[in-house]
DNA sequence: TAGATTGTTAATCGATTAACAATC
DNA sequence: TAGATTGTTAATCGATTAACAATC
């Protein structure tokens, strides 16, 4: 594993850099300068080819980056290239909204389950929804790569403490808190009501 | 106004201050230290104070800083002590999660009316749900303080277009897109699929 | 008063930008 | 070859941290 620590602020941009690449590979372009690049990201010239160059760099002197070999680097380096079985933890309206959203099976992160306290459905669109007393069984016989936290904010810390206890690495996390877990567990919060508050701010202050 | 320049990392943080105030307010605590706070927050003690100086400080020498008037002051900075009122634009899984999210309307953010080319129910939840035919006179009698992009990719540039042209001056984004806005048009975004990447990332990277 | 803790200036650290030799 | 553009080092800029006088 190539071990140079990258900043937090070069990870956030490797998303915005794949997405304009699939746009690019899905619109024929073949390759791009670090500059044109620059211009759709709205960053330098200069912050892309650094950028890269942590990894050690996918371009060609005098040419530029050849865009399906980018976005092949980026996928890896992202780890989009294996599939990914998720697991939501809550069949409220973000869990199912969440179990019910194409877009996420098509990137190869596949909802398998759902969990609750109260099973109303068994099944949100093709997905199965199990009691929460099911779930260590569930988890030990179908293993998780990422388990989604979208139970109300009470019960958050608890539920995230059962999934680490049963060997889960990796939380998405919707509930307003932020999570404690050990250094060998990946966590990503999305921050609804923090994003919103940010918004007010900004409607405020243009 | 009080017209400082902020930067986006302190902008960030404050909704992070605000939520540990409320926690703290919750529990009965009256005072608390910078120190404490950044217990809390995981950061320095230093930067609490920094980013508090920001806006003329709030706090106490030898004391510390009064829970409840700093709740109240970060309410203000951020736009917090008035209500708002929203439109969701597409009434999709997403559309109809946020339509049916408690939370928001006990924070004052009031979910009025969800927008989608075909009106497949009347009412999500007690909102009501219009064709997209509806959304210009709609906007024009009702006015909008906040409206939420919740559509397909590829139809969401358009739909900003036809909010900002109805002079909505705030967009909450959630389509995996960079919106392209005059300058006086808060937008924010909630980049699912880019939070999922970087959550792959740290995955493969711990 | 003595102790505690802020507000704020100065020092440090890290990220961004500029520059340019290497090279396709 | 000449032109273009990278990879990478050095310079700049901004954010974080440390320090401490002010003061409750």
């Amino acid at each position: 594993m190539g071990n140079k620590v990258i900043s937090e602020a070069v990870i956030k941009r490797l998303p915005r850099y794949y997405r304009y690449l699939e746009h690019l590979e899905q619109e024929g372009v073949t390759k791009v300068s670090s500059g044109t690049l620059a211009g759709m990201l709205g960053v330098t010239a200069s912050q892309v080819r650094q950028d890269f160059c942590n990894f050690g760099g996918f371009g060609q002197h005098g040419y530029g980056y050849d865009v399906a070999y980018l976005k092949r680097k980026l996928a890896e380096i992202l780890g989009l290239d294996r599939p990914y079985d998720m697991i939501i933890i809550g069949a409220g309206n973000i869990g199912r909204a969440l179990a019910g959203y194409k877009n996420f099976a098509a990137e190869g992160f596949r909802v398998k389950a759902l969990f609750d306290v109260e099973v109303k459905d068994p099944l949100v669109g093709d997905v199965p929804v199990y009691g929460m007393d099911k779930l260590a069984d569930y988890v030990k016989q179908n293993g998780c790569d990422i388990a989604v936290i979208a139970t109300q904010k009470n019960v958050a810390s608890d539920v995230a403490g059962r999934l680490v206890a049963l060997g889960v690495k990796s939380l998405w996390n919707f509930a307003p808190i932020d999570l404690e877990v050990p250094s060998d567990v990946a966590v990503e919060n999305i921050a609804m009501s923090e994003s919103l508050y940010v918004l007010s701010y900004r409607m405020k202050n243009k």
